[in-house]
DNA sequence: ATGAAAGCGCTAACAC
DNA sequence: GTGTTAGCGCTTTCAT
């Protein structure tokens, strides 16, 4: 069954049934009511593929991030592919797991499904692989990264703004000793949330002790490690800022297993703001880098290079901020906190 | 760029150049190698869309859930287009919102892409918003649902096996007041797993007392509220058996605000066992369910369908089994609960 | 406003 | 073993 068969039985030709159905405005109403009511009738659905290659439109974007299975991306994906649908897209989505060779094969059917558009999620990995795509004039849409080029946008994320809110509100509650636990800092995104912490203490005079940043890798244990690091070293922090929420729950998983409270003897805040931050026990104060945001600028990104005729030579800029949001897990700091002796001490 | 470029290049037929990209095993190997060799040079990427026109097949699976955001569904995305990756496959994902406006919407975008299968694990929603599917005579699997029929596989879960597991461990723990949050029971899957914790109960003597029987969402505010609902009951539960982890997560909550400590006062089990459940506070005795046979599962029962010539009349039936895994959520019970008053007391 | 017909890039007969 | 060629189902000139 294909448009031909409709067009018969409308009595029109293929070319009238074609326009019908893409609402061209020409086309008397009464032959394009006609051909409507045959393709209802007949439940016909036309062949995208057919139409993508006559038209060199596939109709899709593609959406490379690094781990479906970290909570972070979940609502990216949704709202992205809300948007998609709205606009006829469809997205095809991929996970690399940081791993560039999943990265090359999945550009590779990209560009063999002729995406349309490339959203990179994965917040700094290696610009090489995606050379194709460029070759191929595909536009494409970055967070956190690289130099302006043609046909590449790139979201900006002020983390400065949510970073400072959050440091300030730990002094404000008189904290001093503030760890940071980054995430791995080879990630573009990474680097500059330890820089935007390290910023802000001394903006206000606060000493970062080096001693009390310490490399996670933006995941729960991560988070149960680089706090066991923290624990082994000789300063204790009364509060630690974590690069993001994974992290901030496995210090807090940690803390539980050593008997330390949180938010009494111990304050934490989060980076991202997933939605889980306002379950754990007790709920995350964190800073937000709203997803659906994130996902909606990517989006019109990728739709707004689409449409310009003459691509700017640079690219296009967009700015996302952060903020912070007050939850339960950080509280004044206490003179006497009781730490108890820890369950599994440090190596002699 | 296309496959006549490629040909005039190498001094070849284009039906050489396509042979050669597609293995056949009948060229001359000295041929099929200046093929590759100018298809690397020129960086030729055959078009999908053309060969699926021409094929007839899309190398495209639907992977129908109800919501990305939800926990239990990335490993699930995640394995699911890992293994269709292998097998050159391209997943269309979609998240209904168990929304049948979306789900209707969807499945004409598949139709549209003329995909080759479809699975669909949204447990339970209406099958007839997939008529269009099975005139199509595309491979559908399900999870839970519905009569056998041809090219229709059905993954049963075998719910008693974990849950009768559950049961039997906190009744080992001495626990009779046992309560059970289900999902919301127009879901085969929610229903399935109540029944299976009536028939776990009865099969030991312990007597399920219906007023330990709350209905609950899947989720962790459904979890909050239904917790809410057992607190304001005449008999106080020592244990809690949920239908799946984020009601477990919404119980726990619930009773960190109540002040109800987990597991001195209160046993709590899930199901599902996603990954998170290890990571909760403390960390949650479970039915595992695992994500990643269920999308084994599901992709294998399509492509076996696919290859079939003459499909069964009745579909194929598959089954995953679950099991209790035991973390921190569980303990013997106490005949001393310090149960504190409640903060919000029940109206009056 | 409508129709005839030429492709879009590829695969698969069929011929050699 | 390799080439020629007829489509796959659709859109889009170009006539009319």
């Amino acid at each position: 069954m294909d448009i031909r068969e409709i067009a018969k039985r409308a009595r029109v030709s293929t070319a009238t049934v074609s326009r019908a159905i893409n609402r061209i405005p020409t086309v008397n109403p009464q032959l394009a009511k006609r051909v409507w009511s045959v393709i209802e009738e007949l439940g016909y659905y036309p062949n995208t593929q057919a139409r993508a290659l006559v038209s060199g439109r596939s109709r899709i974007f593609g959406l490379i991030i690094s781990e479906i299975t970290n909570p972070f991306f979940p609502e990216i994906v949704q709202v992205f592919e809300r948007i998609a649908v709205q606009h006829d897209y469809e997205i095809m989505l991929t996970s690399t797991g940081n791993d560039p060779t999943h990265m090359e094969a999945a550009v590779r059917r990209m560009i063999e499904r002729r995406v349309e558009g490339v959203a990179i999620m994965t917040f700094g990995m290696e610009e090489v692989l995606l050379e194709d795509l460029k070759l191929r004039k595909v536009p494409l849409v970055f967070v956190d990264v690289g130099p302006p080029r043609a046909r590449v946008s790139n979201i900006r994320i002020d983390y400065l703004h949510g970073i400072r809110q959050a440091v300030q509100h730990l002094a404000a509650l008189r904290h001093h000793k503030i760890a940071f636990i980054s995430g791995p800092l080879h990630l573009k995104s990474a680097e500059a949330r330890k820089q935007a912490f390290l910023g802000s203490m001394e903006e206000i005079g606060l000493e970062a002790d080096p001693a009390l940043i310490v490399e996670g890798t933006h995941t729960i244990e991560g988070g149960i490690v680089a706090f066991g690091k923290l624990l082994d070293g000789a300063t204790r922090p009364t509060a630690i800022l974590c690069s993001n929420d994974m992290t901030a729950m496995g210090v807090m998983r940690k803390a539980y297993e050593e008997g330390i409270r949180i938010p009494s003897d111990l304050s934490v805040i989060g980076f991202d703001d997933i939605r889980l931050a306002q379950f754990v026990l007790p709920a995350l104060t964190t800073v937000q880098m709203s997803q659906a945001d994130l996902a909606r600028l990517a989006f019109n990104a990728l739709l707004t290079e689409l449409q310009r005729e003459t691509p700017s030579a640079t690219g296009t800029e967009y700015t996302l901020k952060t903020h912070l949001v007050l939850r339960e897990s950080t509280r004044l700091v206490s003179d006497h906190p009781k730490t108890p002796a820890r369950k599994t001490p440090a190596r002699p």
